[in-house]
RNA sequence: AGGGGCGUGGCCAAAUGGUAAGGCACCUGCUUUUGGUGCAGGGUAUUGUAGGUUCGAAUCCUACCGCCCCUGCCA
């Protein structure tokens, strides 16, 4: 893998985070033997999005540092909500981001046995009992942030009668909801984690890898700790949510008596304009305001991936972004910057007019076509050169031309000469208009012969460089450009009363048909990344794009001065 | 209110007692056949507040303020 400048200019000059500076000190120190060993332990419910990536960059990218080792592990232990064909989305993300697990792929499912066991153990030396409570009745025993709770009158029942309870729970005699295994640790415990939490329950449903083995399944705080001592994690990297856990987990490990990964917390990603939990983006994709996980405007990895994210660009700005404690939100801006980076020395250049203005050069031949030599990518020489035809008729985009234009705008007006890159200098010499509306539908211009490729011999300068397209040799072509999801920074805080989702942006997508591409830009194929001249990255999409009907997603529009003079006013 | 965390410029984030890095954003110039890229420069911080310890504090102590998480048989 080629690694870019900018990668190991942003690993040089980020030089430390804390949970590097924990790691570090504990392989100065000689523990662990000094190895590492961490895991990315989603659970298979869903699409990764962009905050699972600081998550895979951090423990993939500690381990590789440290020559260690990262593990791939499904947290797999509610039948109710999983699927293979997560499992599967969630392999393709990681890959395409360029991680390696190796043939370390683990399932938590795959420890049910082990921790069955360990269950039995911690019954027979009195540290868990079968509980009856009803839902609601745990819930009013469980007591308040402030009230202690009170003792399960179940909590005393003897070893002989949990063991075989907890056999006919797993024997599929017990109902759903009728009983669970409770650790007995301390009902008036400040950390309501520690209240007597439920290991196992009762599930009668097939799991997607144990098939129908069990009728009970452990509780993910029952499972996590010793999945991950188990597989010899050395650092449990894991977001804030979970610190109030790790005295379970801690209890649990010491009860058992095995080996103790040390579990390391840091805050989760937050970007303006958008939002990161599963549950939302969920109610996204089912209530149609997006069209599916991988829908460009998506948070996701698949979504940014039809977007035309580059992966490179997602690593660095994970690395960038860094790791802390502190909850934050990181600018919108600060991805985008990631993005244009890789893509500006990555992507080739064509013409592609977007909203189209019709030119006709008056004093050009009528059969008569160019073919001028244009750059693919002049931040890669190596890219090299393609002929784009020139003719009478083109198309310019509309927002390039201005009948009465103010000071600062320096394109194409009425008796203003302006280039056409790579072709000629024209001049505007009239504008017509349709005569009911008043709309500008053509203008009529005269080129300078003497400047064709774009310079003029006698030296004259010309303020504005423009982008246009034969129309007898341009393709139709249909454009979505992307916008925020969101009007709001925090899509989460609205007004009082009103749902998120009256936050969502009717504008975050904009279908435009009556786009053209030059010739060679129709020779994309899907899942390409290009830079438009002047416009903006496009990704062909890798879903609806063809040869004979292309469909081109915007990435991220290129830095455009004139457009921030005019937001200004 | 009980418990667990966190507060460094607009946004992230370094600095683990020695006198506030860096990036993004923003602003100025220069370069430019993308108003892109690149280059040069610039302004923003009494490090949440108030005290204290110290020759010296973002770093240690105390109090206060603010924000986040926790009462699933979810993860």
């Amino acid at each position: 893998m080629t690694s870019s400048n900018d990668s190991e200019n942003t690993e040089e000059r980020r030089v430390s985070n804390f949970v590097r500076n924990i790691i570090e000190e504990d392989i100065a120190a000689g523990k662990n033997e000094g190895q590492v060993i961490t895991r990315f332990p989603p659970e298979p419910n869903g699409y990764l999005h962009i905050g699972h990536a600081k998550s895979i960059c951090l423990n993939f990218g500690v381990a590789e540092r440290y020559k260690g080792q990262c593990h791939l592990r499904f947290d797999d232990t509610n039948p109710t909500k999983e699927e293979d064909e997560y499992v599967e989305a969630i392999k393709e993300d990681l890959r395409w981001l360029g991680f390696d697990w190796g043939e370390h792929e683990y399932y938590a499912s795959d420890y049910f046995d082990q921790l069955y066991d360990w269950a039995i153990k911690l019954v027979e030396e009195g540290k868990a009992y079968v509980c009856d409570l009803t839902f609601e009745e745990m819930k009013e025993y469980r007591g308040t942030l402030t009230e202690p709770g009170r003792n399960s009158p179940y909590r005393d029942r003897t070893v002989e009668e949990n063991l075989d309870l907890l056999a006919r729970m797993a024997a599929g005699e017990v109902d759903e909801g009728k009983m669970v295994l409770r650790a007995k640790i301390d009902m008036a415990a400040p950390n309501l984690n520690l209240r007597d939490p439920v290991m196992y329950r009762v599930l009668k449903m097939a799991h997607h890898r144990t098939g129908s083995k069990w009728n009970i399944y452990p509780m993910y705080d029952f499972c996590h700790g010793q999945s991950d001592s188990i597989e010899g994690i050395t650092h449990s990297v894991c977001t804030l949510e979970f610190e109030d856990h790790r005295p379970l987990y801690d209890w649990y490990i010491n009860a058992l008596g095995i080996h103790h990964p040390q579990q390391i917390e840091f805050a989760r990603l937050n970007i303006e304009y958008t939002m990161m939990s599963k549950r939302n983006l969920l109610e996204l994709v089912n209530e149609k305001h997006v069209d599916s996980w991988d829908d460009p405007r998506m948070p996701t990895l698949s979504g940014m991936r039809r977007r035309g994210y580059p992966p490179q660009a997602i690593r660095n700005f994970c690395e960038a972004v860094g790791v802390a404690k502190a909850n934050s939100t990181v600018d919108f801006a600060w991805l985008e910057h990631f993005v244009r980076n890789e893509l500006n020395k990555t992507s080739p250049r064509f013409m592609a007019v977007v909203n189209p203005l019709k030119v006709v050069i008056e004093n050009y031949p009528e059969d008569q076509v160019d073919e001028l030599e244009a750059v693919n990518n002049p931040e890669d020489p190596e890219a090299g050169t393609r002929m784009v035809p020139f003719s009478k008729v083109l198309y310019i985009e509309r927002d390039d031309f201005m009948e009465d234009p103010p000071k600062k705008f320096f394109r194409l007006a009425p008796g203003r000469e302006v280039r056409l890159r790579y072709a000629y200098f024209i001049t505007c010499t009239e504008v017509i208009k349709d005569a009911a509306t008043g709309e500008i539908t053509e203008l009529r211009c005269t080129y300078d012969p003497e400047t064709k490729g774009g310079n003029a011999p006698d030296g004259r300068k010309v303020k504005a460089t423009m982008h246009w397209v034969s129309v007898a040799h341009a393709q139709q072509a249909e454009v979505r450009n992307y916008n925020q999801l969101f009007t709001k920074a925090n899509p989460k805080r609205g007004k009082k009363g009103k749902h998120w989702t009256t936050n969502i942006n009717p504008e975050s997508r904009e279908v435009l048909t009556e786009c053209y591409i030059e010739p060679a830009l129709a020779e994309v194929k899907g899942g390409e990344r290009v830079q438009f001249e002047r416009l903006g990255y496009y990704c062909a999409d890798n879903q609806n794009h063809t040869r004979k009907a292309p469909v081109f997603n915007r990435t991220v529009t290129l830095k455009d001065v004139w457009a921030k003079m005019q937001k200004k006013g």
